[in-house]
DNA sequence: TGTAACTCCCCTCCG
DNA sequence: GGGAGTTACA
């Protein structure tokens, strides 16, 4: 459909790129190096040299596009739809993740992979990890011995940044090096539980996807291979890239230093400034132009990103000519209430004006910052969705859901049974453990078992586990016709048979259960029920039906988002909001230069997501006072990154409410007086 | 012995 | 607000 673009109006992939991204486009086979700033048309550029392949007659199911979220694919792979008449919906386009996983579905055999693997999220590994310690009797009293969370943070790092583990407990984990012992020994544990159980972390996704690429004799699978975000790949990502196209032919990366904000999940833009050195023919392209933004907004940018340690000298000139494009707003707010009534005013002025909602985005640091937004949001009616923060996956009623449908699957996954059981009221680890030995798994008969002879829990129990067993009877047994249910009909099962264990352990079941009727949905676009569990444990949909509902397509709705989840966006009005010093840069990231200098990346990304206008906005007061760990730092200051630039902004500064008392000031009452007097002096 | 109830503590970013 | 750890009760 989106062919017809061209007819008539003959349009194709060079129309308005200017020299560089032309220059990018048209280079050689590769390996392509792109260097593109912030609004310098790198979505534009991927999307042209996918369309150029294509016409100049590159097999699209051979042509790959890896970028950092699903969306970033689909919209790149639809414009370049748009510049080409060759039909690119058999090019191969999403995350290292799902593009991993569905690479080892086809070819893990080869490197004895089981046939069916399912995927263990974050929440799941670190319950395997809960388990191991208990079993290892590390979790004994009075023993400090790291929290299962930790653990899977320390286990991810290792892997990720391919660092040994003593490295990486002395760098990053000084408190757990005297357990140094305990924690290899729960990392060896960790791999062979796995292994039982035919599960995959997201970690092995890369660790088994390079060992594909390098290990086993496969012939190349792509003959071109694009990546997105260069500069947040890690050692592994890297790795998986240089082992599809081993000499760099074929392989054209973007990429942009200044915005590497990932360094926690262990990527390294050193990927990209040694990227000429591992791929000596590199031809390197410069996108210097900004399209985006206007001057005013660029001038914090630059301003931000001046003071940036370890960048290349950049400087954003605007293409745009605005002679009277307005200076960014800075709002100091008296309290999170009045930020978010600001927040909610002034894009409703701008929809007055004529900005959809569509067009704005409110952005922050951390997922629960919106919150009072939401609220107020809700209150007027206006809606929104929201990305980052918690997935629905990471609500315990999902989850739960999820248990279910891995039962069906892999009726020998232990972790789901565990989370099933304990639905039952009366039934804990205990009860847990010895169903799961009554049922001696791994046995892929198990759930039939299950549903016919019931189980041994507690007398008081047993209401509870007909209930069960009725719950996966529905599902087990096709209805009428023979023909087995889909996923999305699974679900509704479970939602509607399950419905009384849910109503008992969860107060506001009815919200819940709405939740897992929108699943439903989702489930039903999936196909099957195990391209559904991996679609929601590797593009988790975000959760939005709890407040204003999830917008119906086509429908006019505000954008909320994380600023990492806002990489690669644009919108004509931006605010960011809680840009606290504090916030942003987060207190938990003061600690080292190094993650310092990311927060400033950080801010840097924000910022250069406004095309018309820009509003950083805090609250003087918190209400609930964030914690703090030491005096570097306070809330209710703007960010140390913009309190030198201040001229730059316009200043919203709402009078304090009479309720504030001096003594009630966060951060002291002699600073914030300083900080306002400054708007003056 | 195992579960429920209670208390305390800590809270990022993502696939 | 939720998870981990502890105590009280069946």
């Amino acid at each position: 459909m989106f062919a017809t673009a061209s007819v008539g109006n003959e349009r194709s992939w060079r129309t308005g790129l200017d020299a560089a991204q032309l220059e990018a486009v048209t280079a050689g086979p590769g390996p392509v190096l792109v260097i593109a700033g912030a609004g310098s048309g790198k979505t534009k550029t991927l999307a042209a040299r996918v369309a150029r392949l294509l016409e100049d007659g590159a097999d699209p199911d051979r042509i790959l596009l890896l970028t950092f979220s699903r969306r970033a694919a689909k919209e790149m792979l639809h414009r370049a739809g748009a510049l080409t008449r060759v039909r690119t919906a058999r090019v191969w386009g999403g995350t290292f993740h799902a593009i991993g996983n569905r690479l080892l579905r086809e070819y893990g055999h080869a490197l004895g992979l089981p046939a069916s693997f399912t995927i263990l999220d974050a929440g799941d590994a670190s319950d395997l990890f809960g388990v191991i310690r208990t079993d290892l009797g590390l979790a004994e009293r009075g023993r400090r011995f790291p929290r299962k969370e930790t653990l899977v943070d320390i286990y991810s790092r290792v892997v990720n940044a391919q660092e040994p583990l003593a490295q990486v407990l002395k760098e990053r984990f000084p408190w757990c090096e005297q357990e140094a012992d305990g924690i290899r020994d729960t990392f060896a544990a960790y791999l062979e539980r796995k292994a039982e159980l035919s599960v995959l972390d997201y970690d092995d996704i890369l660790l088994y996807w390079r060992a594909l690429v390098t290990d086993s004799h496969l012939d190349a699978r792509f003959d071109h291979v694009l990546v997105d975000e260069y500069q947040d790949t890690n050692v592994l990502q890297a790795d998986v890239v240089a082992g599809l196209v081993p000499d760099g032919r074929g392989l054209f990366v973007v990429g942009d230093d200044a915005q590497a904000i990932y360094g926690f999940r262990a990527a390294s833009s050193a990927n990209m400034i040694g990227f000429p050195e591992r791929f000596p023919s590199t031809a390197l392209v410069r996108l210097e132009r900004n399209y985006r933004s206007v001057q005013p907004v660029l001038d914090v940018a630059n301003a931000v990103l001046a003071d940036a340690k370890g960048i290349f000298d950049k400087e954003l000139r605007a293409v745009r000519v605005e002679h009277h494009a307005a200076r960014p707003t800075m709002g100091q707010l008296a309290d999170e209430s009045s930020e978010a009534q600001f927040v909610c005013d002034r894009v409703l002025d701008h929809r007055e004006r004529g900005v959809a909602l569509r067009d704005q985005a409110v952005l922050f640091r951390t997922g629960h910052h919106s919150a009072r937004l939401e609220i107020e949001l809700a209150r007027r009616n206006v809606p929104f969705v929201k990305y980052g923060g918690l997935k629905v996956l990471e609500t315990a009623h999902v989850k739960d859901l999820v248990a279910f449908l891995r039962l069906l699957e892999n009726p020998s996954d232990e972790l789901a049974w565990h989370r099933v059981l304990a639905l039952l009221d009366g039934v804990g680890p205990a009860s847990v453990r010895r169903v799961i030995e009554h049922l001696a798994l791994p046995d892929a008969a198990a759930l039939r078992r299950f549903v016919d002879g019931g189980a041994p829990v507690p007398k008081r129990s047993g209401a509870d586990l007909d209930v069960l067993r009725a719950t996966f009877a529905a599902c087990l047994a096709p209805a009428g016709d023979g023909e087995p249910l889909g996923p999305a009909q699974e679900i509704e099962a479970i939602r509607i048979t399950a419905a009384p264990l849910f109503e008992q352990r969860y107060p506001d079941a009815a919200v819940r259960l709405e939740d897992l009727h929108q699943l439903e949905g989702v489930a039903a676009s999936s196909g099957s029920r195990a391209a559904f569990l991996a679609d929601v444990t590797l593009d988790p949909p975000t959760l939005t039906s709890d407040l204003a509902g999830p917008p119906l397509l086509d429908d006019d709705y505000l954008i909320l988002s994380t600023i990492h989840s806002a990489k690669g966006g644009e919108w004509d009005v931006v605010f960011l909001i809680h840009a606290s010093d504090g916030n942003v840069p987060s207190d938990m990231s003061l600690s080292t230069q190094e993650g310092l200098e990311e927060e400033r990346r950080l801010l840097y990304v924000a910022v250069t997501r406004a095309r018309d206008e820009l509003y950083v906005t805090y609250p003087l007061r918190y209400y609930h006072r964030p914690r703090q760990l030491d005096d570097a730092h306070t809330y209710g200051q703007v960010s140390r990154f913009l309190q030198p630039h201040r001229s730059l902004f316009e200043q919203h500064v709402e009078a304090q409410p009479d309720s504030l008392r001096r003594s009630e000031i966060t951060g002291g009452p002699d600073r914030v007086r300083a900080s306002v007097a400054a708007l003056w002096s």
